[in-house]
DNA sequence: GAACACCCTGTAGCGGCTACAGGGTCAAGG
DNA sequence: CCTTGACCCTGTAGCCGCTACAGGGTGTTC
């Protein structure tokens, strides 16, 4: 299949796909007489696939690792079980700081009123006033 | 004072002060005679509200144009009120998406059971199978 | 006069795409 | 036969928000 039917299929955008050749990340599909490339059924697998991990967030380079344990697949797992933990870690650190971010905003936006200019608002007030203390009270 | 005091007292690499000043974020200070940078209170101010937005990861597109508020005073301030609420939207939505995330990688992680090699790797099978599946159940 | 801390400009890199520019290929329709 | 259009190719540059040099200048201290 062409690359247009293997980002139909996969749902991923043509340029993106070309750009993951580019890096290493999927093998180079045979090519057509004219140049095309014509990808296979093991191409939309591992697509699919680099795309699920990035749906999980996985940074490329984790992904590769990934997908060199799927094709070694005697090699042991503990390293899988400790990419994910890793990521869990980073995700779980990244939502904690995320929440504090909401409810700094969430107080941010009760201290606008109704209509007023910009000298009277308590919101450009407070991050000037905020601005003023070392960052960081919530840590 | 110069640019290494600046940045002792904000917190913030002489590196980002430069690039900030580049990117049109932080007024060009004064210059000394010998070229170095001459920074008064006013850029120590301005460049500590930069950096608490940043806290609050607001893009730096955003940054500026709150600054513009904080130069013009005499404008509306329902633009602020909008500016931080599409802000605490956007945090809202990565929030969730990542809560979303944070629940299958817990799931994924306890598919992985003792020693064994990335073959029986159920880590790696339930990544292969659920990639076979369209994306986005949870939509 | 040499070591050291500081400063300057400019360029290139990161990740993960996205968007061109400037071409080639091939089938259907006027 | 020729044009239109859909598809494909390569290569380069841009996005964000830095970060890291390279290759220099300045100014104080021993
Ligand atoms: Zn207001
Ligand atoms: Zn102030
Ligand atoms: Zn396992
Ligand atoms: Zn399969």
């Amino acid at each position: 299949m062409r690359i247009g039917e293997l980002g139909q299929a996969t749902g991923v955008d043509i340029e993106t796909i070309r750009h993951y050749e580019k890096i290493g990340l999927l093998s180079p599909p045979a090519r057509e007489a004219n140049g095309y490339r014509n990808y296979d059924a093991a191409h939309v697998e591992r697509l699919a696939f680099i795309r699920h991990c990035r749906a999980l967030d996985m940074p490329l380079a984790e992904v590769k690792r990934l997908l060199d344990f799927v094709a070694h697949p005697e090699a042991d797992c503990g390293d899988i079980n400790r990419l994910i933990e890793e990521q869990l870690g980073r995700v779980r650190e990244r939502l904690s700081s995320m929440q504090a971010l909401e409810k700094q905003l969430v107080a941010l936006r009760a201290r606008c009123g109704e209509n007023h200019t910009a000298r009277e608002c308590g919101i450009l007030h407070e991050l000037v006033a905020a601005s003023h203390e070392p960052e960081g009270r919530q840590r």
